[in-house]
DNA sequence: GATGAATGAGTGTTCATTCAT
DNA sequence: TATGAATGAACACTCATTCAT
């Protein structure tokens, strides 16, 4: 399938990647490239405030960007070691976490990350969902996630 | 898989469910009579109050319960059409919204429900999320959806 | 297929019948009486042309008449081996051939009687002949049969 | 069966063709192309005769050399529709009917041409004809063709 | 007489992978 | 770099048959 949608052959693909779980590696590692360039611009604000307006606006445009996405990769077996144990997505879950409860964020913190990107995961590629306008997909997700982090609006 | 895993033949299966649609839909239909029994017993709450409570905790229990086997069943292309078309789970999700958002709950709050039980579906089918022990998870998917819905605690 | 059909189960046939090739054979021999009906009539005839007339309407109308259960008959492999041994079958087509090619027909002539009844239900049931109406369908299998036997008309 | 048959995997024969429909098709055009050979070399023929001749026997010796293909071709449902759709298919037939009926040949003749091939096919699969040798049934066809037609001999 | 449950063997098809060129 | 051909293993499904009840 990933070799016609591309027009090559199957053999071309493993020319490149030689197994499945390289080619799914390989996309999960550039969706984690999106997801530090969010952690990057939100690490450059001034004032903590204004770093977690920026986190919370760009991981929620990232989940509508690709939420016809988040669901292949996220019921990817490769995917769920990967969640566990690749360095570079635990160091960035750390950083959104502190991005997200402030610097003195513990160990009881990371947990609720956790949830709130799961929900945000969950939420864009749920049935009922994942067909709404990109605009009122934001505004509820966003909404969400706000009151979860028990800030206004 | 199915046939393998209960110890029997795939031709037995198929003397039990003509098609795979069927097995599918027998299991949704299964899962649907545990939501209208959570349905019920909040519905026969004293108070909206106690309703709304005892529906929360019913679905979060429900989610946690189950949160192994809601990847499959969400992922399952016969589930994706039964939740835009089926007259019984519609009929329960409106059931739902009316619990949640009160008796005056009008078309816009739908959206609001149905972003909720899609958060906490995709939160506890998470990898990050998934192992956890039951306790937390039912802790943090109750803060999730009280936060969500402008309630304390 | 057969089981739904009649509206029993496979079972309840299988308690009839021990084997596909049991019901293949029953059917068939239930075709056979309605070709000796034909057969009984035309040699009841008191001209020879007239049985002639009556055997050659008579295997018309039952072919096309069945002409939808030929192919699946004369497809099935029991059916094949059918034809070469049975007593009764080879009996009736004895007496066929005689109707037709008139009391002195030797061995020769059966081939050229195996070959008309060959090409009558041939013709029911190709393609391109088995969906028109049954008039025309009557009508031109006659005057195949009828130019085949150097007949008028 | 067909993998079998020629000794390959099912998968092998699946990188060649993508249904069974494109093998059954690729079969069926295959033999279209030995149909057109034989309408070319007796459209080449100087007289009519001698080109109503020529198709005569070249669609005799086909059938005869495809006997026991015959059955399983005609039998495939592809081929059904294959046989009231294909356009390649309806033009050879339309020059067929030409070569047999002679220039002026209108619908009402086409039904006798289909009436004509299929009682060749039908003939040659039956099991009472299939197995003679080669050359009594290339005569026999040849007879109930020309008498069918009109024609001396 | 009939049923429900089960089975082995097949068919049509896809998928991840390998390999010689 | 890329291709065509092939494969083992699976999957969705059907069919002829058996057997205990």
């Amino acid at each position: 399938m990933i070799a016609d949608d591309i027009g090559v052959t199957k053999a071309a693909v493993y020319h490149q990647y030689n197994t499945k779980e390289e080619i799914v590696r390989a996309v999960a590692e550039s969706e984690l490239s999106r997801l530090e360039a969010v952690l990057d611009a939100a690490e450059s604000e001034a004032s903590p405030d204004g770093a977690r307006e920026a986190v919370i606006a760009g991981i929620v445009d990232l989940a509508v960007e690709r939420r016809h996405q988040v669901s292949s990769l996220l019921n990817d077996p490769v995917i769920g070691a990967l969640f566990r144990k690749d360095k570079r997505l635990l160091r960035d879950l750390g950083r959104l976490n502190r991005l997200l409860m402030g610097v003195d964020a513990g160990r009881e913190s990371q947990m609720a990350t956790a949830m709130l990107t799961a929900a945000i995961s969950g939420a864009v590629m749920h049935p009922l969902v994942v067909d709404r306008d990109e605009d009122t997909l934001r505004t509820q997700l966003q909404h969400l996630a706000r009151r979860f982090l028990n800030l206004p609006g």
